[in-house]
DNA sequence: TCTACCGTTA
């Protein structure tokens, strides 16, 4: 439960009322019902506005004292409810999250209207439309809103806001939109002492036309909104940025995160939650360290959920042990903190420590969600463990009664196929009660080419080239496995099919990030500022190795080239660049870490083992699947990535995307 | 009497 919610609620304390003293002293519902009781006694409770101080008291007290239930019987008992009485229930019972609560109240609007007695107001009109936008009715919304131009009350703000805000919740924009503009016009003619207040409020307006089209899916509308907003709250920042983050767009979430700090907007508890799948995503670490150090700083809680959104980045940005420190700070976990510190991880392999922590999550009665297993079962595959892997899946099947789902049948692919008992794999594959999709076809794929299962193989890529024939995925899949048996015209066979169908692999992507700034390198990158120095480095590199005897594993490098043009000496793949521009930018010893949008290769694994010996660098990889500590010529792997199944497997359960349009 | 909008794991 976070604090700052519960703060916005505490202006609607118990209303002391002027007529009733004994009703002044109420504090909680049992002194409300005693009086109650006397009122009925004494007959007092057929004064009509005693009755309505009675049902106020319930009806819109604090959350604690907030007795709904009561209220209605309350209401019900009323001979003659007047209009004070059915606005005060209807508002309560629209504000409520219960889920038949709001539509109770739309009931209770028409029964008003149906009576004949009162008359709707302006201050009636609010809450029924807030209730249409809690149930999604964006008929009776219409209606309301022909009858608000009937009542003349399409000049009230409240009114209005509310109609905008019914639009955008029932995702109609375009009337919204309409609406809004016309709120807008209004708030020219206003009188200057309420100018203030009045573009305060309509700052919220804004920002409810911003969240809807983010809502909608329409980030375009949503930025050029914002960018005319006559001035931004911190909210609005928080509503564009999280749009961005949770869309994918995470180098325009940092981007806007920055810009929020130049127009000197204070970040928010909220903002830091949005930005940090952002910078988790990107793998920014030093702006994650400023953002855990600025929470200390102003003092921003380190709850449970911005815990995790901490423990989350600093995982992903491969600092597996400040995630853990964050994780035994925490004076409160909830089941997304332990998911968070257990597919970490697992991400770096850490397989033993993850089951550890599972074992304490049940201790300290955290159900296990559906992710949870992912990422357990993840671990078990990066470390080998089949027997405990089938174990945790079965328990988790049979005993928890969690469905499994796609990513866990895959992960027991992966985990199985990696452990060499292909036909096992298929088998599992074949009883799955859902149908498998081309993630769990790659892991088997993947698995064929490692064990050089060449029939399954075929047999599978061709499966998974009638399921998704545009996915370039499974024909690297196909041409891999086949270079890995040095079937060259089969590889020049399938690399035609590509090209006659017009598919294109995904172009290999790493990111390094040096005082706060992103470099990002492409295969063959040459567009590098620094493009010069970085290919003598790599020349460098290349002697290096030679000296100590590496010879390149040139297949792959050539695999993974979009071109046909293998007679280029410039075909470096994207995390050597990337190592290189590290290795010159950076003082001695400095370790450097590089972020990679598909599966690291063979070639560059090996090489930076040695790189890291020769140059005594520690180097830290994240490539799509998991991490990579390069130290003292080995990796913290184990070298699990060896015949890695593909360049473009997705791999089960966890995977990173860089956001960008791959 | 009506005050809204933004958040964590896969």
């Amino acid at each position: 439960m976070n604090s700052t919610i519960y703060k916005a609620n505490t202006s609607t304390s118990p209303h002391p009322s002027t007529f009733f003293p004994e009703l002044r002293t109420c504090k909680t519902m049992r002194d409300l019902k005693q009086v109650h009781a006397k009122m009925i006694k004494t007959g007092r409770i057929h004064d009509p506005l005693a009755a309505a101080e009675v049902l106020r008291f319930c009806a819109l007290s604090d959350p604690p004292q907030r007795d709904l239930k009561y209220a209605s019987l309350v209401f019900n008992d009323m001979e003659q409810p007047n209009c004070f009485s059915w606005n005060t229930i209807i508002r309560a019972l629209s504000d409520s999250n219960n889920d038949n609560e709001p539509l109770e109240a739309l009931i209770l609007f028409c029964q008003m209207l149906l009576t004949g007695l009162v008359e709707p107001n302006r201050f009636t009109f609010p809450s029924a439309l807030k209730a249409c936008a809690r149930t999604g009715r964006l008929e009776e919304g219409k209606q309301i809103h022909g009858m608000v131009i009937k009542y003349g009350f399409l000049s009230d703000e409240f009114v209005l806001s509310n109609l905008v805000r019914m639009y955008v919740t029932c995702g109609v924009m375009n009337d919204a939109y309409i609406l809004f503009n016309a709120s807008a016009g209004m708030e020219n003619l206003n009188e200057m002492n309420l100018e203030k207040r009045r573009q305060e409020g309509n700052v919220v307006l804004w920002n409810v036309m911003i969240d809807g089209y983010v809502r909608l899916g329409n980030l375009k509308a949503a930025k050029q909104l914002f960018d005319k907003m006559p001035q931004r709250s911190v909210v609005s920042w928080n509503s564009m940025i999280s749009a961005f983050a949770q869309n994918g767009l995470f180098k325009e979430a940092i981007e806007l995160f920055r810009d929020m700090q130049m127009a000197n907007v204070r970040p928010n508890y909220v903002t830091l939650v949005s930005v940090l799948p952002a910078i988790s995503r990107l793998g920014m670490l030093d702006l994650g360290n400023w953002v855990h150090l600025y929470a200390e700083k102003i003092k921003i809680e380190i709850d449970e959920v911005l815990g995790s959104a901490l423990i989350d980045m600093y995982s992903k940005c491969g600092s597996i042990e400040k995630a853990v420190q964050v994780f035994e700070s925490l004076p409160q976990r909830n089941v997304i903190t332990w998911n968070a510190i257990i597919s970490g991880l697992a991400m770096h392999g850490q397989a033993k420590k993850a089951l550890d922590y599972f074992s304490r999550m049940e201790r300290a009665e955290v159900a296990p969600s559906d992710v949870t297993y992912i990422g357990v079962l993840n671990a078990c595959s990066h470390a080998g463990l089949v027997h405990e892997g089938r174990l945790i899946f079965h328990h988790m099947a049979r005993i928890t009664g969690l469905e499994p789902r796609i990513e866990h049948y895959g992960c027991m692919v992966d985990l199985l196929g990696r452990a060499g008992l292909l036909d096992e794999a298929e088998d599992f594959i074949l009883q799955m009660p859902i149908k498998p999709d081309d993630v769990i076809l790659k892991a088997l794929l993947g698995a064929c080419k490692m064990h050089g299962n060449i029939e399954m193989g075929k047999r599978v890529a061709e499966l998974l080239m009638e399921m998704a024939p545009n996915d370039s995925g499974s024909y690297v899949a196909l041409s891999n496995m086949y270079a890995s048996l040095g079937n060259w015209e089969a590889v020049a066979r399938v690399r035609l099919m590509m090209k006659e169908l017009d598919i294109r692999k995904d172009p290999g992507c790493s990111l390094i990030e040096l005082d706060g700034i992103i470099h990002e390198f492409l295969v063959e990158d040459d567009s590098h500022s620094s493009a010069k120095e970085i290919h003598l480095m790599l020349e460098e590199m290349s002697n290096q190795l030679s000296l100590v005897g590496y010879k390149p594993d040139t297949t792959q490098v050539f695999l993974n080239m979009d071109d046909e043009d293998k007679g280029s000496a410039l075909c470096y793949h994207s995390e050597k660049i990337a190592v290189a521009f590290g290795l010159i930018s950076t003082a001695p010893k400095t370790p450097l870490r590089v972020v990679k949008n598909l599966r690291i290769c063979d070639d560059c694994h090996s090489s930076i083992k040695l790189i890291s010996k020769i140059y005594n660098r520690r180097i830290t990889m994240r490539d799509r699947k998991r991490f990579h500590q390069f130290e003292n010529g080995s990796c913290s792997c184990m070298d699990y990535c060896l015949n890695n199944p593909t360049e473009s497997v997705t791999g089960c359960g966890t995977s990173f995307a860089l956001g960008r349009s791959e």
